[in-house]
DNA sequence: AGTGGAATCGAACACTGTACGAGTCGAACG
DNA sequence: CGTTCGACTCGTACAGTGTTCGATTCCACT
């Protein structure tokens, strides 16, 4: 374990006292690319017509595409605020960044695509990280509880906001407004229930609900759900004294996977 | 809304009378090649020569490399199973199907890829969601709580298990023990906590936990959290008894976003 | 035998990330 | 002041990408 492993966070940024590029000009200038954009649009030579340069300039600053993908993502995980946890109580403190969270993924909608292939080990992941297990230890959670909640959490928003996005990005490909597409994308589905017939009906109302309202009201739904269910287990630890942390050398999941 | 929206959906694959190419074949082999070195490695040239054909053939059976993604991502769909709901109960089903999601995810890591991307509307999907919702349907849920729950669970799975997979992949890609890569990150950990003198303590004991099984118990203790919020909200409407399906107009979520 | 569609494929185009080496610039030094 | 050296920029080039297009092969059926 002697060599530091190497990343762009170990690494030292360029030093910056020249008035040419700049690793901060640099993604930012990457980031707005990609909010106009998208993510297929981000290529080295645009990027470096963007910022007047030549295109292999960039790799004076930064060693990689990927290595500036870890940056501009970072950068986003800096957008995200945690409410100090002395003035709210934990379960607004959540709830409140899940909100904020859906907002800025939808608003950089390139970022569910990164967090799949790119590692978050940012300062500002990290740092947003203890910011939610400070929250969650403010509520009486302990040891890695504090952990499991603080990712849970954020597994839901990230997972819940990604088919929205999706949907956005196909509806930006075609041009149609939602209920437009909803109603577009209605003959798949009857298709599918045609060898169910007691699901067709069930599916002709969907093409009359808004989708828009109902992504809202389902990220809703399932927050709570999650919430509930944090509270839930929080109650039953304080009236169970012994909450034993985790064990390392432990079996696997108690219910076995399946295959 | 004349058209049909157009798709590999909607469009009938080519007539398979000839003993050459098959789509069937081809979304075989992509999911093989993608399974074997990832979704970079998924090019057209690359999979022609799998099949023993020549790249450009392929895009007879198949419009786009996207269609392609579209077939390949429907067919790990196809892989998701949901116990049937007259066996066990509504908590069972949901559970071993999470288990079971987590574990299809894992042997197909270029999936979590996808689902940003490409739109999950294949047969398969729709199906899979059927049967989740008959599953949350034989609960108690009502309306549209089925889809919101259904789709709760699955949002979770995908979220939780996505650093898992770029965890896996970082293993890959640096040779790397998860132990020691865990070591091998902290010192990143430790810089960051360099200024909150109060974390250091905390963030030294996470170099001991074993990672792989805090991973496991962390999926266990989200999908606990989940199930047991979705239970309450259950017990919740069987005491009050108009439990009001959604209604479209209604305003957005009651918690304001913050931007 | 001949015709017509199904299917395959090679060449070409515009584009990608990036290695390399030549070039520019400004400051420090003799 | 001239030189040198490092920081920095950038043009060129290479291997590879998805996809189009037109030519070619192949086979079933008249």
């Amino acid at each position: 374990m002697k060599q530091h492993f190497s990343s762009v966070w170990t690494r030292e940024p360029r030093t910056a006292k020249s008035p040419g590029l700049d690793r901060a000009q640099i993604v930012r200038e990457a980031t707005a690319l990609l909010d106009a954009e998208g993510l297929d649009a981000l290529s080295m030579r645009r990027l470096g017509a963007r910022l007047g340069s030549g295109a292999t300039s960039i790799y004076w600053h930064v060693a990689n595409k990927d290595e500036l993908l870890e940056l501009v993502l970072d950068e986003v995980y800096g957008e995200l605020t945690v409410l100090d946890v002395q003035e709210t109580t934990w379960r607004d403190s959540a709830s409140s960044f899940a909100y904020s969270m859906r907002q800025v993924l939808l608003s950089h909608p390139w970022v569910i695509n990164l967090i799949g292939t790119i590692p978050s080990i940012g300062p500002n992941a990290i740092l947003l990280m203890t910011r939610l297990v400070a929250t969650f230890d403010h509520a009486g959670f302990r040891g890695l509880d504090q952990d499991y909640a603080a990712s849970t959490l954020m597994a839901y928003v990230a997972g819940v906001t990604t088919p929205e996005i999706s949907w956005r990005t196909m509806m930006e490909r075609t041009g149609l407004g939602s209920n437009e597409l909803n109603a577009a994308l209605h003959p798949l589905v009857e298709e599918v229930a045609a060898g169910h017939p007691e699901l067709t009906a069930r599916y002709a109302e969907f093409r009359e609900v808004d989708v828009e309202t109902a992504r809202a009201l389902n990220f809703e739904f399932g927050l709570t759900c999650l919430l509930d269910g944090l509270e839930a287990r929080l109650n039953r630890a304080a009236s169970a004294p012994a909450p034993v942390s985790a064990d390392p050398g432990a079996t696997p999941p108690p219910r076995p996977s399946l295959h």
